[in-house]
DNA sequence: CGAACGATTGACGTTTCTCAAGGCTGGTGG
DNA sequence: CCACCAGCCTTGAGAAACGTCAATCGTTCG
């Protein structure tokens, strides 16, 4: 289910950003918490909200029966994600770290669409996830370990801060679901990055990463 | 460029099908054939129009600048395709065996959109592409050449006709582009289901495939 | 303090890739 | 008609990349 009770703390308020402009009553618009591990909806369950990142991190994955996993993104502070034309989500997503969401409900937003503007706004959301998932499947399909590694930190970079100082919030394991790869393969990679001088790691948790060197990145990262 | 000349033949002619149906003047839809290995657009090239396989193949890819190769999507006779919101391409397109595509000018479209119903088609079929590559994601991620042979086969039964009788228009090359392998691994893939009993080959060019036994196919497969 | 969690590293096994050889088919020109 | 050639597919052997299993270490938190 969507709204999972006893891990969240409910504040009523009445955030403007993103599609959720078009709201115009306060109970469309609530600020929600959850914690670290926690799921904000599942696979094929119904998709009755639309959620913005305030603060932490979101994975969205697919699993196999067997229990692989397939992150296809991670939504950062500011990201909408959750956004559908269907009924239902295609995607699980749980907090990566404990994580405030903004969310609202999709209904309040349906019957705002009376000029198209919102359709237009779903169209251009969802042309960027497309963008999104074009470019992974090159990751995916052609890229070694090191090139997915590289890649990664560049996404990281640019969408964390883009100042070369990042602080991850996700666990090797999370990388190496997104990348296709383990979480020993990952951790080899950022091993041998460093060897190389490209990276370096700023705190003992190994979570915070100073990219020393871009361009190297750049050259490892081959581009389409 | 968009339209290359001297492998091409032109014949205008009024064609009724999916987005096309807008269209009300006889010089917005041309019936174009494009010899096999023929580029259709370019990466970063105008879209200037939108293509419907009226018989033949077409692939879709993107390259890594030393010349690796990640087809995203093959189009097959009915699919439309080069349909974008932006003003280029993202991929490039190209005949994978001689074909005759139907191809309407974007422009022409974008005037018919008085009612905002070809906003909500556009989004409909960028949705298609998204949870395509949705699904492409899981099988280049995280699973290894035997499911991914098994799944492009199980794909393309389903939408060439369905009866476990399938021709491939495409080359083990082709098919491993799509699957992130290589050519020998993907032979390799197919003698294995052959040597199971799931496929059989029934012509000398080896394009020719019986699904033998779909459930096998499916077990082998592992599902969402 | 001790348990749980996350990260690293090494040794080893498996899968996939690379390189190479050979076969089949269809088309072309003698 | 046949020889030849080019393209595509298969198969094998060895190499490389990646995964698996296991041990260890540091951190966090009760």
């Amino acid at each position: 289910m969507s709204l999972p009770s006893d891990k969240i703390t409910h504040r009523n308020s009445l955030q403007e950003f993103g599609l959720m402009r078009k709201s115009n009553s306060a109970e469309c618009v609530s600020e929600v918490f959850f914690e670290k591990g926690t799921k904000v909806y599942g696979d094929n369950e119904p998709a009755d909200y639309v959620y913005q990142v305030k603060t932490g991190a979101v994975r969205s994955f697919k699993l196999l029966s067997d229990g692989r996993r397939q992150i296809g993104a991670f939504h950062l502070a500011g990201d909408i994600f959750g956004v559908t034309t269907e009924k239902h989500h295609r995607f699980t997503a749980e907090a990566v770290v404990d994580t405030t969401l903004w969310l609202v409900r999709r209904q309040s937003l349906d019957l705002a669409d009376t000029d198209g503007a919102l359709t237009r706004e779903l169209l251009s959301m969802t042309v960027r996830n497309l963008q999104h998932a074009e470019s992974q499947l090159l990751l995916l399909g052609q890229k070694d370990s090191l090139e997915k590694v590289a890649a990664f930190l560049l996404e990281m970079d640019k969408r964390l801060t883009g100042t070369g100082a990042i602080t991850l919030p996700m666990t090797r394991r999370d990388i190496a679901d997104y990348l296709g790869l383990t979480l020993e393969t990952v951790s080899r990679a950022l091993a041998r990055l460093k060897r190389k001088g490209a990276i370096g790691f700023t705190d003992a948790t190994q979570r915070e990463i100073t990219l020393l060197n871009k361009q190297r990145l750049l050259v490892i990262d081959p581009q389409d």
